[in-house]
DNA sequence: TTATTAATTGTCATGTAGACAATTAATAAT
DNA sequence: ATTATTAATTGTCTACATGACAATTAATAA
């Protein structure tokens, strides 16, 4: 039997950073960590990875169990490999993020697994390298979205304009004009518009629309220009 | 004394894609393997992760042991996480993409260590799933070099416009148009012409430039439009 | 009727992009 | 000196994207 000698082994992990929007402000799932160390600490969904799966088949676990949820956008962005990154043994981090629609998340698992939903910009501390790995996330999120359709993600099944302007807004810290997003949205061929209208937010209504998933599938890898003055920083 | 309780411990290895460029065509650095199983098959570089380094720690490690060189642009590009990757016994793989001035690289080095540059084209095929790895690189690659200035890593210092077209064109295996293209690369004051000229390839001879450093570092995160045609697929 | 938000449209200046052609330049080889 | 060869720049044309900004039309609850 060939064996690798004597090379260390460690522990490896994966955590989410699960983001979700609710039709105004940008969302981010955390949980209260059950195990020593910094128990009832607020930390990232995660997990170890078992002996018999994938890191991503990890990270589907991971999401499974604490939202309920299957098919969620999930994208491996960063490996934390710092060796004194948790304090009690060596233990290397496959980070992912998440895009969920927020109204998919079931409440009451919500209570079985202490998760909550926080406003990105007014989150606890988090323990160990986790507030890095938020940060390392949104500025990946901003990238992407800023060249793909992968907001559309975040959005439920029917979504109107002034939403999705808003969702835009919220994950680039900006204003946009709303004649040309609507333009530039309406140009993309990734928005179907359909006869009903949301009329809880204004006396006239907005049309929602749903997304061309084919349209959506097919053109996902090709690079837009999705946002005005289009400046990134990753 | 906390401990993690039963989880399964893995190991961990770096591999390294490394691309080269010798005025003509773009290389890759292979080596063959030193220890079963596959041995003398040819592989990417790489290496076990030791207890007292972080990954990226590991990946400049195995670059310097295997070229003899530091300071080498080196990105991490994703996790190689499937249970039964490796026959002997599990092992994560961090991959990285490296770009090498190709001239800085010591010939001697490559008899001690086996290492060898071939056409990116021309290739072996290589162990476990390192076929799968390179394909990823270049993919990557090929999008990060369309939005930034990323190629000038393979370069050496000096280095001609006729150069740094083939380089592109190598890279995204397409003819780009001479006028457009030095205009493009003129106007992003990256270039610094000099006097001196590469008459090894032509009777005028063809100025060479080097980079712009300063403007360089303070750029690189901006998203440029360096390829003509810009339709990418990741 | 009014206030309010939605959605579209217009316009203007500016810039980019790429196809294609032409030109000027330098110099080694003949 | 002429020629062949590659380098580098420039011109031109069309098309389209961009974004600022304003205006308009629309729908409807209060």
């Amino acid at each position: 039997m060939i064996e690798y000698s004597s090379q260390p082994h460690y522990l490896v992990a994966v955590d989410c950073i699960v983001f979700g929007f609710d039709g105004e402000t940008l969302k981010l799932l955390l949980v209260k960590r059950s195990l020593e160390p910094e128990i009832n600490k607020w930390s990232l969904i995660g997990g170890f990875v078992g002996a018999e799966e994938s890191t991503d088949d990890a990270a589907i676990k991971v999401l499974k169990k604490n939202t309920g949820l299957d098919g969620i956008y999930l994208e491996q962005f960063k490996v934390y490999g710092k060796p004194d990154r948790d304090p009690i043994e060596r233990t290397l981090s496959v980070a992912y993020f998440a895009l969920i629609d927020i109204k998919k998340y079931s409440q009451q698992l919500n209570a079985d697994y202490h998760a909550e939903w926080f406003p990105i910009n007014e989150r606890p501390e988090l323990i160990f390298d986790h507030n890095t790995m938020v940060a390392d996330a949104r500025k990946r999120l901003r990238y992407k979205a800023a060249l793909h359709p992968i907001l559309f993600e975040l959005l439920p099944k029917k979504f109107t304009l002034p939403q999705l302007q808003t969702l835009f807004e919220a994950v680039n810290d900006m204003k946009i004009d709303t004649g040309n997003f609507n333009r530039k949205m309406n140009s993309t061929g990734l928005l179907v518009k359909l006869d009903e209208k949301d009329k809880s937010s204004s006396k006239k209504g907005a049309y929602y629309f749903k997304l061309n998933h084919k349209k959506y599938r097919s053109d996902f890898h090709l690079v837009f220009n999705l946002l005005p003055n289009l400046s990134l920083d990753l």
